[in-house]
DNA sequence: CGTGATACTGTTATCAGTATCACGGTGCTATAAT
């Protein structure tokens, strides 16, 4: 088995990195004495790395699942600058003549890397070849996809585990720079990782002051949001800034007001042409641009050490998904500014868009077809007998698997469970398992409320929620500032962070954060709820679980 | 659920208020039409 000094000695003659991390060798370590990885790094402590230098010392090819192809070539880019072997892609952007010349350098043995999107690894066909191949590492980069977008907009990340299956198991790696404990937890499961290791380092970014402005008042709100962001751009020569807006036409309309009042600004959305995103993106990283607007689809593959403010004209779905994003100030070390502009309205559209469900007869028509075929079943075969969109009825699979009515085997393909369940049982037991999701995902935006509300740390609370304790207010966020947030004395240790406990009408969860007055706890079938600890103590509410 | 565009109302203003309705975010892929 390959040593440190192996794994030293590849890093620094092929990537030329002289010193690589704690974080990085460990992960590293456990890659090569083949288990299964999830490691939580913020950007720029060199992800890659925990996969590209053990892929060197493996025989076989590493398979990197990567969500963008704008990524998959920034990464390719990036390993074609150094000594390393080659790395290819594969996705629907390429002919047949380049897609044979990709596979080609696969099967000799010249490209060690191939990047695919999850979606590519819906093709049996593809699957199979690569089992030939005998791939010898599985990555997941961006790996917090799997459980922001698997669920319902990319379907296929939710699939990826018989995939692994299929090609032996070999180690699993699954890389992100953001995950809370629900999201480590749906990473792990959702990929079918055995008894992996967590490299998970410290989610603090000190020099970040945060901070809240509270809004009853829309016009208001946006009035304040152009004022600060021109304040902020209005002397040369200090640095750009995000705006992250919850909808394409916000950010055209603050892009459009911002435009004229000096600073040089672009809106950035989905909806825009592929020429002028990629334009955008360019001007930004080569500092040709003072502010970028911009929903959620600008972020993946930005990193710009010296982003000094990221300005949330709306709160987000999830404190997962704002601290990525506010996670691109402030790279530098230097001092940046992350401040989200409230208002509690604007709470009612992040509800909407996180907690659709599939329609009920799709996911009925998708058990009947199974249930009347009777036998192993590719999901493409269902094509033919459920009428609905592909990525519907992937959708309807993964629900029906999660509710235990389906079985996946190891091709892929897929059983009805209990023939003796009608198709009827079958779409409630999966509809209900899509209301279990819905409530985790409005328990996630109640905790986007609880910060957005806390007259505690700002980053006591934004730690908290990663599972992190920070011994005193952080003395850089509007809440110390104003005096409001004050060192207490620490909570009770009755029912400690990490623990289990049991509660009469939520069921099972694990205590998230501790505070003097309070508790948040993550219920497995009801998500986050905050309990007093008054209430706790007078009713009884709680009761220590046995881990299980 | 909240916002904003449009149509309708009530009463006689090229108007002011209200009802109704559509829309709202992330990207892959395969395929058809130039």
């Amino acid at each position: 088995m390959p040593s440190v000094e192996d794994i030293r000695r590849v890093a620094e003659e092929r990537f030329g990195w002289a010193l690589l991390r704690e974080e990085q060798v460990e992960a590293m370590e456990h890659v090569l004495a083949g288990q299964d990885v999830l490691a939580v790094l913020p950007t720029g402590a060199g992800k890659s790395a925990i996969y590209q230098v053990p892929a060197v010392l493996l025989a076989g090819p590493t398979l990197v699942v990567s969500p963008l192809i704008a990524l998959q070539h920034d990464q390719i880019d990036g390993i074609e600058d150094s000594r390393a072997p080659d790395a290819v892609a594969l996705n629907s952007t390429q002919n047949a003549a380049e897609r044979r010349e990709a596979w080609d350098t696969v099967r000799d043995g010249r490209a060690e890397y191939v990047f695919l999107s999850p979606e590519q690894l819906a093709n049996d066909d593809l699957v199979a070849e690569l089992a030939d191949l005998g791939v010898s590492l599985f990555v997941v980069d961006e790996a917090h996809c799997v459980s922001a977008w698997g669920h319902d907009f990319r379907p296929d990340y939710l699939r990826l585990a018989p995939v692994v299956e299929r090609l032996g198991h070999p180690p699993v790696v699954a890389l992100t720079a953001t995950a809370s404990l629900p999201v480590r937890r749906d990473i792990a499961g959702r990929l079918g990782l055995r008894d992996h290791r967590e490299v998970v380092t410290s989610f603090d970014r000190p020099n970040l002051h945060l901070g809240v402005e509270r809004f009853t008042d829309d016009a208001e709100k946006r009035a304040a949001v152009v004022a600060r962001v021109t304040a902020l751009t209005a002397e040369p020569g200090t640095g750009c800034g995000l705006v992250y807006t919850a909808s394409r036409r916000d950010a055209e309309r603050y892009a459009e007001k911002l435009t004229g009042a000096g600073p040089r600004v672009a809106s950035y959305h989905a909806g825009l042409a592929a020429g002028e995103r990629e334009r955008v993106h360019q001007e930004f990283l080569a500092g040709d641009l003072d502010v970028v607007v911009a929903t959620s689809a600008f972020g993946m593959g930005i990193d710009k050490p010296d982003v000094r403010f990221v300005v949330h004209a709306s709160v987000q779905d999830s404190i997962d998904s704002y601290y990525q994003q506010i996670g691109r100030a402030g790279r530098d070390g230097d001092p940046a500014a992350a401040t989200l502009f409230y208002r509690p309205e604007d709470l009612a559209l992040q509800n909407f868009l996180t907690t659709g469900k599939p329609p009920r007869d799709t996911v009925e028509a998708v058990a009947r077809a199974l249930r009347e075929l009777g036998e192993p079943t590719r999901p493409a075969e269902l094509a033919d007998r459920v009428d609905a969109a592909p990525a519907r009825r992937t959708r309807a699979i993964n629900l029906l698997e999660q509710a235990d009515v389906l079985t996946v085997d190891t091709e892929g393909r897929l059983t009805y469970a209990d023939p003796r369940r009608t198709p009827e049982q079958a779409a409630d037991a999966a509809m209900e398992s899509a209301e279990q999701h819905q409530r985790l995902a409005r328990s996630r935006l109640d905790m986007v409320r609880g910060y957005a509300e806390t007259t505690g740390c700002r980053r006591q609370y934004l730690l908290g929620y990663f599972g992190e304790e920070l011994d005193g207010p952080c003395g850089n966020c509007d809440t110390c500032a104003a005096g409001t947030a004050r060192p207490q004395p620490p909570g009770s240790d009755e029912f400690p962070r990490d623990s289990s406990v049991h509660h009469a009408e939520w069921g099972h969860g694990v205590v998230i954060s501790v505070e003097p007055d309070r508790l948040t706890v993550l219920f497995d079938e009801n998500g986050y709820r905050t309990l007093s600890v008054d209430a706790v103590h007078r009713n009884n509410l709680l009761t220590a679980a046995d881990e299980s």
